[in-house]
DNA sequence: TCTTTTCATGTAAACGATTGCATTACCTCC
DNA sequence: GGAGGTAATGCAATCGTTTACATGAAAAGA
């Protein structure tokens, strides 16, 4: 039987209440009782029963982390730099993956984190306004990534700058006909990234003065499987794209192995640019746009560390920054192809640096 | 201020004790009771306290899962797993990232997880024996992937066999000289694993007649990077291998990144095969053999809910096969280079069937 | 009709901490 | 030497459940 602080309190020859105060390191305790304390709950092997504690004090020390993936590189990256801070401030981690429809519905009808969590952060959820509020109304602190919920503390990188970079990378190559590998849902719900991601696209597009093609927007859904099929799709077009902006990573492998298996190779034949900066980018040697992942983990806990301390009183919204990294999978567009009337000009140097060039 | 049961119980007009007994669904309670307090509780919006009834009754409906990295495949793959049937069971899952060594020795030093779950699942962690004997002594089951503790449950593959697999297909190839990117750490701590899979490369080519050369065995740590630097290592050897078995995918990766940058190619220059089946494995058409990794994750978590459940009494063992998945990374030995004396005989054919073949 | 069972419900004591308030002892200062 | 202040500690209520036990009513058996 696990010794309780009543235990503590006999041994040390002092009431429970001095117990709880010393172990706290709480002030109006003198050192000699505090050592007596100490002394005595280390000879027991005592440890506090955390329940009890926050039954009493109601607090869990406890942060909740809801998310649509635990195994995808992404989540499982910002959830390490999450657990880090939380860690180091002596917080618990609860990790509710939301993957399954069912499992969502339910976590939203039973609402199972409250009063079990002293906070939460919310990773990147498509969300109806009526969840939102669901969330709201737990009354802790919410931290979200992604999404956008009123009322909550906010980091997110800048869609529309990180997707216009790219978009203009290939440009600045002298790409012309560029396609684009989107993510986005049928329903969004509030998970906006993709439709800013997809907006940008469109919009330096126009700004270049280069003709919208609905039929060079192919929908990934950010898996690598779906990816390859995107790429395959646009290929297949009578007059497929010679750059294609994938928003994810992910789908940015996908769309390699298509063209691997094809027969084409980046950048001779299709330039690919991803979005992530994924671990696995650098091996397959993919231009991308990367953007600090576990680093956005880390500020999520810090403001829900600082609100739950009462030094953040108001929502605060941190703005990450991108930055493009030029690797193997962009070059330069080929001279006009055959079916071309008139040759497009031979295109400029690439005015990105090489590598590891920090945009904006 | 949210309900409590005490509000449902006067709104239905009965005593706590009903309230409790009707909403978790046990017998002695009337039908019509029960209906009454569901809709008191469903007006009430209450929600249960767990603290509270964790206090009262002893269950925290938590399963702590210890690890060393969410943030790697492999961790977040088994994590998903045990998620996935952990949810179902309606049961939580704490997260503990045991990455950094201070964290570790935090961890063991004050026991935070004592009391506060129901039981405990260990991924692959480097414990020493006091430390295998602090979690005994939490007095709840113990679930364990890859390091061995006396007393508990435990899912593994059979490391020796998925080893001596890639080993034999290499040998099978026609290779000879074949080295072995190892993870391997200083001090194991019963973290077998990576012995286990090294000792089986060497008793194979014991078998085979090949005889030991221990510059052959280089360490990856399990790291892209340092799997590169491996690499690097074994090719800069007088008589370099022409095949190399990683212990893991990730270092793999790292070597093809290698001899990639050194403008080798695998097959033809030298072969590589790793271990995991990584989700990358595909895209860079590695050989290697495979594991069910999320599946493992089910396993732990479903054995931790029969010993929970009390229908598994004693600590059971189970072990999942691998497989050899042959994909383009190996190849056929080439006909002996110039300095070696004899030229070794064309290899046989392939015994291993193509792609997705499956070793015992 | 009078036990004996069975079933539904209530009573109240845990569970193990935290914390507002009261108390005591000891200083300090006039 | 008494008033007032401060620091250390104790008392006891409280947090919101669960559950052993008691109770009473209705059903079953004799």
């Amino acid at each position: 039987m696990a010794a309780s602080i009543i235990d503590v309190a006999r041994r040390a020859d002092v009431s429970t209440a001095t117990v709880s105060r010393a172990l706290r390191g709480l002030p109006n305790v003198s050192e000699a009782t505090r050592e007596r304390v100490l002394r005595a709950a280390e000879e027991l092997q005592y440890s506090i029963s955390p329940h009890a504690s926050s039954l009493a004090s109601g607090r869990t020390g406890t942060v909740g982390v809801v998310l649509p993936f635990v195994n995808r590189w992404f989540y499982s990256q910002v959830v390490a730099g999450i657990d880090s801070v939380l860690r180091a401030n002596d917080h618990d981690l609860l990790l509710y993956n939301l993957g399954d429809e069912r499992v969502h519905e339910r976590f939203f009808a039973r609402m199972p984190l409250r009063r079990r969590v002293d906070a939460l952060i919310v990773l990147n959820l498509p969300l109806s306004a009526a969840e939102c509020e669901a969330l709201v109304s737990m009354e802790v602190p919410v931290a979200v990534l992604g999404t956008r919920i009123p009322g909550c503390w906010h980091v997110s990188i800048d869609n529309a700058e990180g997707a216009s970079t790219a978009v203009r990378h290939l440009i600045n190559l002298g790409h012309r006909r560029i396609g684009m590998i989107t993510g986005a849902l049928g329903d969004p719900r509030g998970f906006t990234t993709p439709i800013v991601r997809q907006h940008a696209y469109r919009t330096v597009l126009a700004q270049a003065g280069i003709p919208y093609d609905p039929d060079l927007e192919a929908p990934g859904y950010f898996g690598i499987e779906e990816g390859a099929s995107a790429m395959a799709q646009l290929l297949s077009l009578p007059d497929p794209p010679t750059a294609v902006f994938a928003e994810s990573d992910q789908m940015a492998f996908g769309a390699l192995r298509t063209l691997n298996r094809m027969g084409l190779k980046a950048p001779d034949d299709v330039s690919v640019i991803g979005f992530d900066n994924h671990e696995t980018a650098e091996l397959l040697d993919l231009t991308t746009i990367a953007q600090p992942v576990a680093h956005q983990g880390e500020l999520l806990a810090r403001q829900i560390l600082d609100a739950l301390s009462g030094a953040s009183e108001e929502p605060t919204r941190v703005v990450v920054p991108t930055r493009l990294v030029v690797r193997g999978t962009t070059g330069a567009a080929r001279v006009a192809r055959p079916q071309h009337r008139h040759p497009s000009p031979r295109p400029g140097p690439e005015p990105d640096q090489h590598d590891r060039t920090t945009a904006r």
